[in-house]
DNA sequence: CTTCTTTAGTAACGCGCGTTACTTCGAGCG
DNA sequence: CGCTCGAAGTAACGCGCGTTACTAAAGAAG
């Protein structure tokens, strides 16, 4: 009367459709119990299995292509090896080198990353629902972490769903300040480029500026200002214009300065664009004027993004933000978190490295 | 002796670091069975529960918090509700766009997308064990289809595993002609900006090409000749200048046709740049001639990368590779697929819109 | 020979949930 | 009053696996 299971374990193997070769298949194969199998398979350190046997049942394993179920494994385990990412993968054509560190990262410790997006600009706004939605989403897989990674460095507010596990920001900081974060060291990549204009002999620099406000904006304005001190050198107001964070708003940003001062008569050798799309316009204005890059002005730009950097002509010396790096730091906190370390509030902060093309 | 379970059962709730609520915490809130409750939660039509304990029964879930173990109810409906992508996300700055079609269209039918990384550019190689790896990972968690997607058009094999589910290839097919696929229709791309210079005037138009023997180039270059003659002209050889895919290709390709024919004497009025890296180096070039865009010699792109085609000065109007769609395609194809429709290993083309900036 | 230890393995429970078969109860009907 | 039948709900099995507690056999020690 027990034993009513045996009849209905011959039955299931060959269930339709379900083509999914089980342990039982293979402890049968081999002529073992489950246990066996399942001990020789999670390498078991005092699982007394002969070499034999174990041997046996590895063949087993290849002979009926066996492969594990994740999900009963991380039922049964109460561990699920999964963390999850939320990010606006649409907006942001670097979001995907967030991904990338974080994916690779995951893999070389046997995780796996699942990804939500989230299609929103601004998680503080009023309809956080897609992402709300998405940690829940990341919740009901049971992940055992989540990573949260914006597409450009700011303040957010995070859903408290992600309270119910370990969570790091990226690329972001938590507006309340309790969850740990990485994000780019704007200053020291500010500092890094403005140094490297000063050690080409540029002592007068025009800067094109973000939206002041945002955190970007002013470490990296507080880097340059660090720099041009070590040199014993002020920055010049006059020579920081804001531009809109576009290739248009860099053009007219770069005019305003070029046409301000004639040449040699305080006229700026050098541009520090605060992003490289700004720098694309600022090329323009300079090739306009008949001017040569870097012999005439040197140009500089922030955020390197490939396709632009990399293509613009002369290619655009500029400092990169970390993107992989910050991914990828991103799953090594979530690791320690996970395994129990304490959460330590404090943001990391990731070197932007100077990345010297031909513009300077 | 058969109840030794309820003990068990008390302690499990408050076991340490497990903060998971279960259906069976949720039917003991609302007294009633836990089968009650699945009943509830999967709105199951021929379920005869009460409106009040239905009522019941949410409240619960509210004030407890439940949210279902996706896992667990993928392992006793033996259906998980995953889809998987394989692909390079490094590579491939537009890979992102197809992710995100085929993440919304996943997430409208309630699916989840499972992307695993890819590291090589090409599949035909000898070290395939990160993608076979990445299948086989996928395959692991249960996945009801696979999506392959590449970073451009082009033939792949894929890993036998891929067999086992039902599996659609993105911007790419299938070497051995199993597989249903989706693809850009490069060639109704190539024609429509073709006869978008067409319409504007210019008869005389040139090509600068990629490497001839890519699907792309075949294919766009087929639509060239079919405005063309559309338009009772012949694509003159001189004019196809083949280019290297980037920036600098195209500067060079464009140098070369410029400085062939001086202005008048059989210079083209246009340029049909096969990507719009190529446009992009050969915007230099004109600019470099004193040249204006558009009136002097238009230019028009392939690919729409945004990055470029958006900021170049004046912005570049091009012919848009449709990823999104594409990846949409490919999770509806898969949804048919799973659903038990037939494959159809016939190849899906899709439209290639053209983008209207202003260097036309 | 008995007892103890080690080796080699196995039976059985439970993870959280979907699902089927069953029970219970009250209303309606003849 | 006995019977049927639907409404409301429940017991129990199994999904594939990790894990603990147990057993059976083979030496080793006394």
């Amino acid at each position: 009367m027990a034993n009513s299971t045996p009849t209905a374990a011959e039955a299931t193997p060959s269930a339709p459709g379900h083509r999914g070769v089980t342990m039982a298949d293979v402890a049968k194969a081999a002529g073992v119990s489950r246990t066996a199998v399942s001990f020789v398979l999670s390498n078991r350190e005092n699982a007394s299995i002969s070499e034999e046997t174990k041997h046996r049942i590895l063949e087993a394993v290849q002979a009926l292509g066996y492969r594990p179920n994740a999900g009963a494994r991380a039922l049964a385990s109460q561990r699920s090896d999964w963390y999850g990412i939320v990010t606006e993968i649409v907006t942001a054509p670097f979001a995907v080198d967030i991904i990338k560190g974080a994916q690779d990262q995951a893999w070389l410790s046997r995780r796996f990353l699942l990804i939500a997006p989230s299609d929103q600009a601004d998680a503080v706004g009023p309809n956080q629902g897609m992402e709300d939605a998405a940690f829940e989403k990341l919740l009901e897989q049971r992940v055992e972490g989540l990573l949260y990674a914006a597409t450009f460095h700011r303040a957010v507010h995070v859903p408290k769903s992600a309270n119910e596990v370990p969570t790091v920001l990226i690329n972001c900081f938590d507006a309340d300040g309790k969850l740990p974060s990485i994000v780019p060291d704007e200053r020291a990549g500010g500092r890094v480029a403005v140094e490297r204009l000063l050690q080409a002999g540029h002592s007068r620099i025009g800067v094109i500026n973000l939206d002041p406000n945002i955190p970007a904006a002013i470490g990296r304005l507080d880097g340059c200002r660090e720099a041009l001190a070590g040199a014993g050198l002020e920055l010049d107001p006059d020579l920081v214009v804001p531009g809109y964070a576009t290739a248009d708003g860099g053009y007219e940003a770069a005019c305003q300065i070029l046409d301000k001062y004639p040449a040699g008569a305080g006229r700026p050798t050098a541009l520090f664009c605060l992003n490289d799309r700004m720098a694309m316009g600022a090329y323009d204005a300079i090739k306009e004027r008949g001017l040569a890059i870097p012999q005439d002005i040197a140009v500089i730009g922030f955020d390197n993004q490939e396709l632009i950097a990399a293509y613009l002509r002369p290619k655009l010396t500029t400092v990169a933000l970390p993107f992989e790096e910050m991914g990828a730091l991103g799953v090594q906190t979530l690791a320690s978190l996970t395994a129990g370390q304490p959460i330590t509030a404090h943001q990391q902060m990731v070197d932007c490295p100077l990345l010297e093309r031909y513009s300077v």
